[in-house]
DNA sequence: AATTTATAAGACAGCGTTGTCACTTATAGC
DNA sequence: GCTATAAGTGACAACGCTGTCTTATAAATT
């Protein structure tokens, strides 16, 4: 007995017809007899067999290979993203595989590029912070390969674009602070090359303007996305004569930054001050209180990616909607100001 | 101007040489002249050339592919582990495809063979808690894969496993609350079918049992890995007439729904109850107080099994420590009891 | 110098599919 | 009932590489 995988040749020895005829039936070709399906499929079934990926690649002239691209995010996104990919892909017989990029790196764009050669890759799907930068979009247009980037702050073909509404659900947020009676709401900006987590600052400076609330610039602080940014500027925001009575991080760990601060100099969360995160990490439910935020559908995100992406390749209709909105957590790191 | 990827024939051509002797320089095969070698590199470094992956895999008995099987335990955990694999994998010029199985689903079986046939898997690495399943392990086995299992509670081949000290570090865990002078110490048991976090119990045992303590079964709690069911347990344990001093949870979450209670009841962490976790997740940081808790190096286990699986793969000696050491984060979680 | 051996390079088949084209057999049209 | 058309099937090359075998050349041995 042999160990070796059956091969498309062995069910057509078994059914008693051609190569071809089984490929027909594996890629629901017409004009196939149904008797000669029902056969093959028999065939197909008695031996266990599945087509080999690897040949059929290489006998198609589009792949069907994905990747994704990411550096190092937190965990919590790209996994779900991840998630959201896959699940997406493997409804669709695409072969996704997973590529980390180092955004700093020396030679990372020359990596990049030996990668998806390489793998002779039918598309790409790009997150941040990749998806901002710029040189590493124009390698993918010299390749030629189809591409749908998340949230890139890129000025970009709508068709290859995921967006999520940042801008727009800050305003929210920032109204939900205003109308909880703060005016003294500070800021915290994310990393500067992060471009999309910026619109969260626009969607702030807004709903500000709206409101006619002057916003202090001493009360505007720019982060790194990280908790300890998130603390250095806690510290320096609470330190403040004219301290504020809402703090807006743009990401949920300088958020948790702010309670940490906040809990050592005394000051109570929500009663003394208010706090709000953006994304929704699952440690907003850890902390205590735990923090009214935003939440991006992350799963949706990726499989929205995948079908754009895989809808182009297969030459569909990509009209689908671009922007994945987002709502807002509402939990217990906001008060009321009377 | 075509955009078609280089073959090796454009290679050969270019080089004035035969297809064969490109693929022998490319694969580092000997019996090729320098001079020659040199003339294909300039060919190869001209045209951009990049080996196509699949066609490799094709013409090679075995694919240069692994996969890295998980269900979807903490985002934290599988995408350190995963860039552990791919890190490794990437140097060794092993391409990695990342494939959750959803454990409960019905038919997972079916469709974790069907991934496995379809993609010609050179081998698999497989993490908790497949690596705890029979069925699946037995599975890997009929379709005769090579494997690295993570943290598997089976007894196996020692070949087949990379494993961490849980049991050891708890022993160690626990060995300092007793030195803090903690004698009512509550344990959150895991995940009943997680057999690896169960060896944190086992740990916690023989520790108090070499320390001359006996375990008071109230003490006792069952978790389930998950933050509401550590507050579950922490509002059982922490409403006894009789209080532990310290609570040990088999998981950071779980220690997380242990410290809101707390605050909830106005317990002061760690002035009224020293609370420790496992596994260092990002959130231990983010939380009031910072947990204590014990860190496995996630990256180094993904590194170390891809070495194991591939050095199995490539038929090397696969005599590497398979036991992979974690060292306990301390913070501010626990009190010194006098 | 003649013969063995090592080194270097190529020819050719094969990996498991799909695409193209050609062929045979039904079905339809009049 | 005979041709035009469609439905069903197969032969064969191709995809881009590697493995095996062969051949040509250089080096080493006697």
């Amino acid at each position: 007995m042999t160990k070796r995988a059956s091969t498309i040749q062995d069910v057509a020895d078994k059914a008693k017809v051609s190569i071809k005829t089984v490929s027909r039936v594996i890629n629901n070709e017409p004009n196939v007899a149904i008797k000669t399906v029902k056969k093959v499929e028999t065939a197909i079934k008695q031996l266990e067999y599945q087509p080999n990926a690897f040949a059929q690649s290489l006998a198609r002239s589009k792949p069907k290979i994905i990747s994704l691209i990411y550096d190092t995010p937190s965990p919590n996104y790209i996994s779900h993203i991840m998630e959201g990919v896959l699940s997406f892909c493997y409804k669709a017989g695409y072969e996704v595989i997973i590529h980390p990029l180092r955004f700093n790196e020396i030679g990372m764009l020359r990596s990049a590029e030996q990668f998806i050669k390489k793998s002779r890759l039918a598309g790409l799907i790009v997150t941040p912070p990749h998806s901002d930068n710029i040189e590493f979009i124009k390698l993918i247009e010299k390749l030629d390969l189809p591409k749908v980037l998340i949230s890139s702050g890129l000025d970009l073909d709508q068709s290859d674009c995921i967006k999520t509404n940042d801008e727009e659900i800050s305003i929210e947020m920032t109204n939900y602070l205003i109308k909880s009676g703060h005016r003294k709401i500070a800021f915290i900006k994310g990393h500067p090359t992060h471009l999309s987590v910026n619109q969260r600052f626009i969607g702030f400076q807004k709903a500000m303007k709206d409101a006619n609330i002057n916003i202090d610039n001493s009360l505007v602080e720019n982060g790194l996305n990280s908790l300890l940014s998130g603390e250095q500027c806690a510290e320096r925001l609470l330190n403040l004569s004219n301290r504020p009575t809402a703090i807006f991080a743009s990401n949920d760990e300088m958020a948790a930054g702010v309670i940490k601060v906040a809990y050592k100099k005394g000051i109570r969360i929500p009663d003394d001050l208010s706090v709000v995160g953006f994304d929704d990490s699952p440690m907003t439910e850890m902390i205590t209180p735990p923090l009214t935020t935003v939440r991006q559908p992350l799963d949706a995100i990726g499989e929205k990616s995948a079908q754009k992406l895989i809808d182009k390749l297969e030459d569909r209709d990509i009209s689908h909607e671009s922007i994945i909105k987002s709502e807002i957590i509402f939990r217990e790191s906001v008060t009321r100001l009377h």
